[in-house]
DNA sequence: ATTTTCTTGTGAAGCATTTCACATATTTGA
DNA sequence: TCAAATATGTGAAATGCTTCACAAGAAAAT
């Protein structure tokens, strides 16, 4: 026969990759630390992990450890941040200058793991044109003209739950493929558009829900 | 024989957990358009999950639909907040008034679930007894004193992970059983104190992720 | 050089979670 | 009143994820 099957691109589950993320940042720490090598067990354990875990999630993306030694801290680092796509940096508008807004222009965290927030976006005049560590908030209704000449490619949502569905429309209009939203409802996007949600809250209720049930966790993030 | 088995406990499963969060806040919008049931049908489309789903997960704890109808809207939604333990206010200490921890103090999404903040700590000199929504900051010093007395039983953790494990230690040498982490760091408490993590870098590295690999995910949150 | 120790990478086993499918109960409509 | 339609609740099947356990490779020790 000619072709046994196709290309099959392999499913990485969500927890895999958010692990990904763990293990970035404890390499980082450990090239600060100035270690060489690190094992699986050595990085479960900065993660509360088990090592298998640790050897299989790695896996499904190559062979990257020596046997009887472990792994390359800063070479495994960098294939991960490859993996992640963040050995690069990534334009990011900010539609929404409230609370939660402002304090992520200013947050530091996006902009060391290269995550740029280079756009405001608002529709309350009283923000429209000021200055927000450099960046002059622009208007809302011109976020499908700016969008695209700005390179930007993710954009992260903080506005009220009440419009966010609008907005979304009309980022995903402008052609963006990747959405962050803090707002506290579920937005509807086309397939190849990526969302993820960050509901805040929600991690209060599991707190709320696990003293009141004295509920011990199988699996923490 | 006298007993067969002991209580048993059962362990339900983030996800679930995590998705009574989201029934809550689906219900509460079905209450406000007017609706007096609800299917898991219903329920399942507005939050992107499967009927099925929605009947195993609330079958968790305990039969609430009636047959050839559905569920009743508000009656469902109470019992939801009782499980969650969201039927009662919560009283929260904000500790780090930087960025996030401003955002954090007039965030109006904790309040309407009943996660009112209280308390405010900070150890900055400058920001100690400045006032944040009508409440002053206490000095970080005096964690321990007036965390119990003021009967707080949350924390919000929202200062640089360089510190974070030393401050944490001192919130859990105050009693404190529940804690939401915001710094990137993994924190090490007790196995009786519950704690969670909001590490919004993470949410930004899967879309990164996705974005490269172009990646369907299996399930979404 | 050889043995011992260490540690990876990975099928397979073990669990956990989700989905299926259907008996059962209730409502709706005729 | 009875049939048709609707929708729950739940074992069982299917799927997915984690852990186990070990062969194999490499380093360290002797």
């Amino acid at each position: 026969m000619a072709s046994d099957s196709l290309p099959e691109k392999k499913r990485i589950s969500e927890s895999t990759i958010h692990r990904l993320s763990l293990y970035y940042r404890a390499l980082t720490v450990l090239e600060k630390e100035g270690f060489e090598t690190v094992s699986s067990k050595g990085l479960a354990k900065r993660e509360k992990l088990t090592p298998a875990q640790v050897r299989k999630d790695l896996s499904f993306f190559g062979s990257f450890g020596t046997r009887g030694l472990g792994y390359p801290v800063v070479e495994l680092r960098d294939k991960i941040s490859q993996i992640l796509g963040i050995d690069r940096s990534w334009r990011v508008a900010l539609v929404g200058i409230g609370n939660i807004g402002s304090a992520l222009v200013s947050y530091k965290e996006f902009q060391k793991q290269g995550f740029q927030i280079v756009k405001l976006f608002d529709n309350d005049q009283r923000k429209i044109g000021s200055n927000h560590k450099g960046i002059v908030v622009s208007d809302i209704k011109n976020l499908a003209n700016e969008l695209e000449p700005d390179n930007i490619e993710m954009v992260v949502l903080a506005v009220p739950a009440t419009v966010a569905q609008y907005i979304v429309d009309d980022i995903v209009k402008a052609g963006i493929k990747a959405i962050l939203n803090f707002a506290p409802v579920n937005l509807k996007v086309p397939d190849d558009v990526f969302l993820r949600n960050e509901n805040m809250s929600m991690e209060l209720e599991y707190l709320s829900f696990a003293l009141v049930n004295d509920h011990i966790p199988k699996r923490v993030r």
